[in-house]
DNA sequence: GCTTTCGGACCATCAATTTG
DNA sequence: AAATTGATGGTCCGAAAGCC
């Protein structure tokens, strides 16, 4: 006999009214592996049979129960039918319907009006290439002058226009190829979209959708952390859909399933435990699980490999970033690779493709484009990968620093810019940055080589007063950051992280003129790259010590300032009492102190991070036996030994080694593996002291026993996201 | 011999309908 | 308003197939 979970163990189950279910929660279902495998479920998380399995235990809730389906619609039709043929004939009548195609007219000549929906979910898709309706002609591209457009020359059409007249460029030919291209492949190729996220299961979508009440939390808790930084959906468009497909998760198309699922994800990762808890009474383990299975599933269901529809590629980027935490940069950074192409290939990165779609379509994907890019460039940073997007080979332009208000369906012309102050103040602000940055010289000798112009060699270091970056962070500061409230969240979201990220480009610049140059650096110049180390510490510290960023505090984790950290180490060890070293161990103290939660006292990176920290340490010890100061310890320090010794138990025996500042160095004792990371950045001069092998401190033996290699460090690969698996300590093996 | 798959029996739920 | 009906949804038994 089945056995369903008592009454008492799933109250909602008891018989009561539709509205009562909507406010009660909904009764536990098998979880998603047992229903597909048709096997008792103990309806536990997880339940004995993933147990047994070891596989992930994916919980489902029970929708709403549905109505009973009403014959209703098709008696409409058929009414709708006759009068058609009463029309026809002229025959007078009373129209049923005759508010209904009031109605319709309406909203087909207002459809456009801002608040009304971008597109539901009967209309065609919404994709740049989805919908012809959406491409406006040529003619009124917005390419401006100043801007190179780059277009790539299909090969198609080259090929289809050798034989024909120079004048008949008729890109509409080009463009019925290419869909009957595509369709042919559709139909050649039924189903490859297995080969990311596995076949598709046969759980039904609706058990993994949260309840309408939640939905629409979910969906106020990504206006509120998650939509303010990215941009990349367009409110007033998307909150109709989302509410008529709240009240319907049966008969939600595939794109905008993916969208909301991956909204779902973005939601639950902008949360804290403890914030998850109160709001869903459910570990976010649970709801990610859920909801990653979910996007994973709405994903395949577009088939998203080959989509051209902006829904499911924006889908996709929100999944990838809500995974940020439970994945390691280098398989994160592999999957936003497959990101980009399907962006390439839709063509939002280029200006040329882009003149092509309505105003809103184009300025949405340049808003995804610039998302994707940017994100792939730091999980870049954190994958050591070679290849980063962030290059000027492609023109896109940076989002208009607009309101979500001023972009309506039916605009033919880029709004004018007009107020500073926008809700896409952030992600403008951090796409312009990104902009210059990948034109300058530093970033391209650092990852585009190719691309530098003839004579950038020639000019490192002669040009020593010029700054591209001091210059262009004076721009930012008068165009942008001195009209933000310090009060507001989103505003101190985008001083702070720009200044912060121009404090890192600042440093990097420094070390492209002076790494492997001849000049040698004064000690004013050293002076200048702590000066911008402490800059990047000091802004992250603002930004993970305000409850203004409470909810951006998923966004301030992905830039863990390490490059400010090793300068400020190497520093240390290289001046252990110079005039700065206090405030940088003060400021270095701030910063730790405010990443005290995310650090959590344990794990891996703790140790790491303490190990680092501790050389500076050692060589202040010694700086001050041989000066023969009185020793103070410096705040961190006791910071790290009250961590240290909370995570790691004092064994029995002989006294473990202690240094003056009472921290047992074979604590942080482990050995160094990983690849090298730091590869394409060089530490300029402080290489040839950190490895030289007599060190700035040739005359005190034994000074660097826990000498990290900071040229084999994964620095950029730590996660310091306390909802990150990874910080647990299981990666990466052999530091356990 | 163990595990997985899946047809389908069985049961719960609840909107619609009927009854009194 | 209560009782009844019947469509819909969820569970999981157990036979069959697959795997080692």
């Amino acid at each position: 006999m089945a056995t369903l979970p008592s009454e008492a163990e799933h109250p909602a189950s008891a018989s009561h009214s539709a509205r009562l279910t909507d406010l009660k929660p909904r009764r536990v279902l098998a979880c998603a592996r047992c229903q597909q495998r048709k096997v008792k479920c103990d309806h536990k998380y997880p339940c004995a049979t993933c147990v047994k399995s070891r596989v992930q235990c994916v919980t489902t809730q029970a929708p709403r129960r549905r109505r009973r389906r009403f014959p209703e619609r098709e008696l409409l039709e058929r009414v709708r039918r006759y009068e058609d043929l009463l029309s026809q004939h002229n025959i007078k009548f009373d129209p049923l319907h005759a508010i209904a195609q009031s109605t319709e007219e309406k909203e087909s000549s207002t459809s456009n009006l801002e608040g009304s929906y971008e597109s539901g979910d009967e209309q065609p898709g919404i994709g740049p290439l989805a919908t012809n309706a959406a491409i406006q002609p040529p003619t009124t591209t917005t390419t401006s002058e100043r801007h190179r457009v780059y277009e790539a020359k299909p090969i198609l059409h080259a090929l289809n226009h050798e034989y024909r007249d120079c004048d008949d460029d008729d890109s509409s030919d080009d463009e019925v190829r290419q869909v009957v291209l595509q369709e042919a492949w559709d139909q050649a190729i039924e189903n490859d979209t297995h080969l990311l996220f596995g076949w598709r299961q046969t759980v039904d979508m609706y058990t993994l959708h949260p309840q309408p009440v939640q939905i629409f939390q979910l969906w106020q808790l990504y206006l509120d952390n998650v939509n303010p930084l990215l941009k990349v959906t367009h409110t007033p468009g998307l909150q109709g859909r989302i509410i008529n497909a709240a009240g319907n998760v049966l008969e939600i198309n595939t794109e905008l399933e993916a969208l909301m699922f991956s909204i779902y994800c973005m939601a639950v990762s902008s949360l804290t435990e403890d914030g998850c808890q109160a709001a869903f009474a459910e570990s976010k383990a649970v709801l990610s699980a859920r909801y990653q299975l979910g996007c994973q599933q709405a994903l395949l269901n577009s088939r998203f490999q080959r989509t051209t529809n902006r829904d499911c590629l924006t889908a996709l980027y929100l999944y990838l970033v809500s995974i940020k935490g439970i994945t390691t940069p280098q398989s994160l950074s592999s999957m936003l690779g497959v990101a980009i192409r399907i962006a390439q290939r839709i063509g939002i990165h280029s200006e040329a493709y882009l003149a092509k779609y309505t105003t809103l379509e184009a300025e949405m994907s340049r808003r995804l484009w610039w998302s994707l890019v940017l994100f792939d460039t730091r999980i870049g940073e954190m994958a050591d990968s070679k290849a980063i997007t962030l290059l000027p080979s492609w023109d896109c332009r940076v989002p208009l620093n607009v309101n979500d208000s001023d972009l309506r369906q039916e605009m033919k012309l880029r709004p004018r810019v007009q107020a500073k102050l926008t809700d896409a103040i952030f992600a403008v602000v951090r796409s312009e940055l990104g902009d210059f940055i990948r034109h300058c010289k530093f970033h391209l000798a650092f990852f585009g080589p190719a691309l530098r112009p003839a004579d950038a060699n020639a000019q490192r270091g002669t040009d020593i007063e010029n700054s591209e970056v001091e210059s262009y962070a004076k721009i930012i500061e008068e165009r942008y950051l001195k009209f933000c409230d310090l009060e507001n969240p989103l505003h101190y979201m985008t001083i702070w992280t720009t200044r912060g990220q121009i404090a890192k480009y600042q440093l990097m610049e420094h070390h492209f003129r002076y790494s492997g140059s001849p000049l040698h650096q004064a000690e004013a110049q050293r002076d200048a790259a702590l000066s911008y180390a402490l800059s990047m510490l000091k802004c992250n510290t603002e930004l993970m010590s305000s409850p203004l960023t409470d909810g951006f505090i998923w966004m301030v984790y992905n830039y863990f300032p390490f490059m400010g950290y090793i300068q400020i180490v190497q520093h240390l060890k290289w001046r252990p009492l110079s005039a700065k070293a206090d405030e940088a161990w003060r400021v270095m103290d701030e910063n730790f102190h405010a990443r005290r939660d995310s650090l959590n006292g344990k794990g891996i990176f703790f140790k790491l991070l303490a190990g680092f920290i501790l050389q500076a340490l050692t060589a202040r010890e010694a700086a001050i036996k041989q000066a023969g100061l009185p020793w103070v310890t410096p705040q961190i320090v006791l910071s790290i030994r009250g961590s240290l010794a909370e995570i790691v138990p004092r064994a029995d025996g002989p006294s473990p080694e202690k240094s003056l500042s009472g921290i047992d160095i074979g604590l942080l004792d482990f050995p160094m593996p990983m690849s090298s990371n730091l590869g394409h950045y060089n530490m300029g001069e402080y290489d040839e002291l950190e490895f030289s092998g007599a060190g700035p401190y040739p005359d005190v033996p034994g000074l660097f026993p826990q000498n990290l290699d900071l040229d084999h460090l994964d620095w950029f690969a730590m996660d310091w996201n306390p909802g990150s698996d990874l910080s647990g300590g299981t990666r990466p093996k052999g530091l356990e």
